[in-house]
DNA sequence: CTGAAAGCGCTAACAG
DNA sequence: CTGTTAGCGCTTTCAG
C-alpha cells in the first residue's frame, strides 16, 4: 500500500503541492478556506507527513542521540526518563543507544547518531571512553553535545553531573558526627570520576574532623552485592578495627550490610553503613539504609533543558560552557543512626 | 562546516559518485583498488553517511519505535534494555516513547513513529488504548507491530507476554500449599488484561483448592506501597478474618508487609505474603519477600527476535499471528514459608 | 567494472 | 494568496 504525499492531496484538491505543503505546515500565506480542504483531505487519506523528506531537506531531524552505559539500572532509566519527558514535550525524539561501558559500542553508537543527523548528543561516558579521543573530536566538530552524571571535566562540553565530592564528604561527616571513627570504603576499581570523587570527599572528610585514612580500610572492585559482602569478610578475617563502612553505591553497601548482620555484628550500633544512589530497597530493609540521594529524574530534566537552552541561544559553543551541579542529598536512615 | 558527501569523494578520486555509492556499500562489481581508495577518502574527509538521504530513497530506516508507559519503572527499563541490545546487535536502532498511560500521547508517539517511517513497532499498550481504535487502524493499514507484556487480545498481532493467569494461579497456590486458606488479594483498579489475568488465576486456584473467593478480601487501587497498607488497614479495622496477602504487584506487596508488622502481626507465622515483579527490594527486605518473576529481560530479547523473525520471513502478517508466552517464576522467599 | 539519469518527499526562494 | 523551480544526498535501474 502506497504512502500518501502531499502530491497526492494536491492532486485531489487541484492545487500544487507546494500550496498543500504550506497549508499543512501553516503557513500565514495560506486562506483558511485551502487550509481547511486540505487538513481534512489529509486527514481522509491518512497523510503522514514524511519526516525523513523534510529532515533531509531542512537538515533538522528533532531528534537526539541518549548514550547510556544500560537501562538495566534504576540510575540511568530515570535519568532518561527524565530527558525523554522534557524533550518530547518539546518536539524532540530520542534515540537511545546502550553501550555496556565498551568503547567499541559507544563509537559506534556515537557515529549511528552523526549518521542519522540527530540535533544533539547527550552522553553519559563510560569509564575507557574518558580518556579517548571520541568525543574531543565531536566536540572539534562543532556536534551539540552534552554530558550528563559522568563527564569529561577536559573538555569544553556542557554537562549536568551532581557534586559526588560533596556527596561523599556529607555521606563520610555524617558518619563522623553519629559518632563513628574508623570508616572504611568502598568502591569501584573502574576509573571515573564519579567514583573518585566520592572518594576524596571521603578522603577529606575524614581529614577535615582530625581522623586519619588508612589503606586497609579501603575496598575497591566490580561494583555488586558481592564487593560489599567480600570487603567486610576481609575486614573481618584480618580484624582490622572499623565501626561504620561508606560505600561509593548502595547494592555493595547492602552486600556490606548482610555480612555484618550474618556476621552477628548490630548494625547500627556497632557498625554504622552509608550507600550512595537512593536505590527502592534502601527503604525497605532492616535497618533501613543511609544513603545519598541522586536526584536523578531531576537531573534528566536538567539535562534535556540545559540542552534546549543552548540549542537556542546564537551557537550551541558560544560562551564557555555552563556546568549545572546538582547537590546531592543526604537521606539518613536507621543504619546510621545509633542514637 | 559543510558535512562531506559521496560527491566530494568521487570528486578527489576522479570518479563517478555512484561509483562511490557502490564502494561504500560493498557492491561487489567494484574493483577492490577502487574499494580500498573510496575508503581510505572517506576516512580522510571525514565521511559519514547519510540516513536520511539513504533512508527516503530506499524506504527503509533500521529504525523501529518502542512504546512503554515509562521508564521509570524497573520493569519496562529491563525490558527496553533486553530489546535495544537484541535489536542493536542486528543493526537496529530504537527511538523510545513514553507515554505515562496517557492515551493522547500513545497516540502522538505511533504518529510520529510513523512520520519517522519506522520499520517496526514494538508497544506495551496502557490501559485506556486497550479499548480504542488505535492499533486495529495500524494493524489494518499492515504496519509491523508487536505487543509485548501488555496486548491487545482480540487484534491480530503477534505478542510476547507472560501468562499472568499462571502467575497469579502459582503464587495462589503457593499460599495454599503452604498452609494459608484466608488469601487476600490486592489489585491494580486500572482495566489491564494483565490484572485480571492475575486475578482470574488466583480465583481458580482457590477454587480449584476448595475454597471460596470473597468479596471481603479483595482491594483494587492505584498500584503503590500505600495500597498495600491502606488495605491491610483496612482487614484489621473490619476484623476481617485473613491469614495471607498476595498482591499483584511488589510495592503494593511491600505496603501490606510494613502493615503488618507495624500492627504486629508476624510475617510468615501468622500472615503470609506474595507479590509480583520480582523487584530488586524483594531480596533484601526482612522477611524476604516472596514473589513472581517476569523475565523481564528476556521478554525484551523474545520481543526483539520474534520481530526480526517477523521481518525476515516473507510478509509480516502471513500466518496467524505468533504469541510467544514466557512462564512466570515463582520465588518463594521468607515471606510465604512459615516451614 | 563504471557512468548517466531518475527520483524518494519534502522545503524554501523566487515569481507572479 | 498560489505556482514554479531547484535541490537535500542517496539508491537503483539501465546503459555501456
Amino acid at each position: 500500500m502506497k504512502k500518501t504525499t502531499i502530491h497526492d492531496i494536491a492532486r485531489e484538491l487541484d492545487v500544487t503541492f507546494s500550496t498543500v505543503a504550506r497549508a499543512l505546515n501553516d503557513h500565514p500565506a495560506i486562506s483558511a478556506a485551502t487550509k481547511a480542504a486540505v487538513l481534512e483531505t489529509a486527514k481522509r487519506l491518512n497523510y503522514q507527513q514524511n519526516k525523513l523528506a523534510s529532515s533531509l531537506r531542512s537538515g533538522r531531524t528533532n531528534v537526539i542521540g541518549i548514550i547510556v552505559p544500560s537501562l538495566d539500572t534504576s540510575f540511568f532509566s530515570s535519568v532518561v526518563h527524565g530527558i525523554e519527558k522534557v524533550m518530547n514535550e518539546n518536539g524532540y525524539n530520542i534515540l537511545l543507544y546502550q553501550t555496556g561501558e565498551s568503547l567499541s559500542q559507544e563509537q559506534k553508537g556515537l557515529e549511528t547518531f552523526l549518521q542519522s543527523r540527530v540535533d544533539g548528543i547527550l552522553s553519559s561516558v563510560s569509564a575507557e571512553a574518558e580518556g579517548s579521543e571520541l568525543y574531543s573530536e565531536l566536540r572539534k566538530r562543532q556536534v551539540p553535545l552534552l554530558f550528563f552524571d559522568r563527564a569529561i571535566k577536559e573538555l569544553a562540553v556542557p554537562s549536568v553531573t551532581i557534586n559526588d565530592y560533596q556527596g561523599g564528604y556529607a555521606a563520610t561527616e555524617h558518619l563522623i558526627k553519629q559518632g563513628y571513627q574508623r570508616i572504611a570504603h568502598i568502591t569501584s576499581d573502574q576509573n571515573l570520576t564519579i567514583f573518585n570523587e566520592r572518594y576524596r570527599g571521603y578522603r577529606d572528610a575524614l581529614h577535615d574532623h582530625g581522623l586519619s585514612v588508612s589503606k586497609k580500610l579501603i575496598f575497591k572492585g566490580k561494583i555488586a552485592l558481592e564487593l560489599g559482602k567480600a570487603s567486610v569478610q576481609q575486614l573481618l578475617k584480618d580484624k582490622v578495627a572499623f565501626d561504620a563502612v561508606f560505600s561509593a553505591e548502595d547494592y555493595t553497601a547492602m552486600g556490606a550490610l548482610q555480612q555484618l548482620l550474618e556476621a552477628g555484628i548490630r548494625v547500627p550500633e556497632q557498625v554504622g553503613v552509608v550507600g550512595f544512589a537512593n536505590e527502592a530497597f534502601g527503604a525497605f530493609v532492616t535497618p533501613s539504609l543511609s544513603t545519598i540521594d541522586q536526584q536523578t529524574v531531576r537531573m534528566g530534566e536538567e539535562t534535556a533543558r540545559l540542552f534546549l537552552k543552548l540549542c537556542g541561544s546564537k551557537d550551541f559553543y558560544g560562551s564557555a560552557p555552563e556546568r549545572i551541579v546538582l547537590d546531592p542529598i543526604l537521606v539518613p536512615r536507621k543504619s546510621s543512626q545509633p542514637q
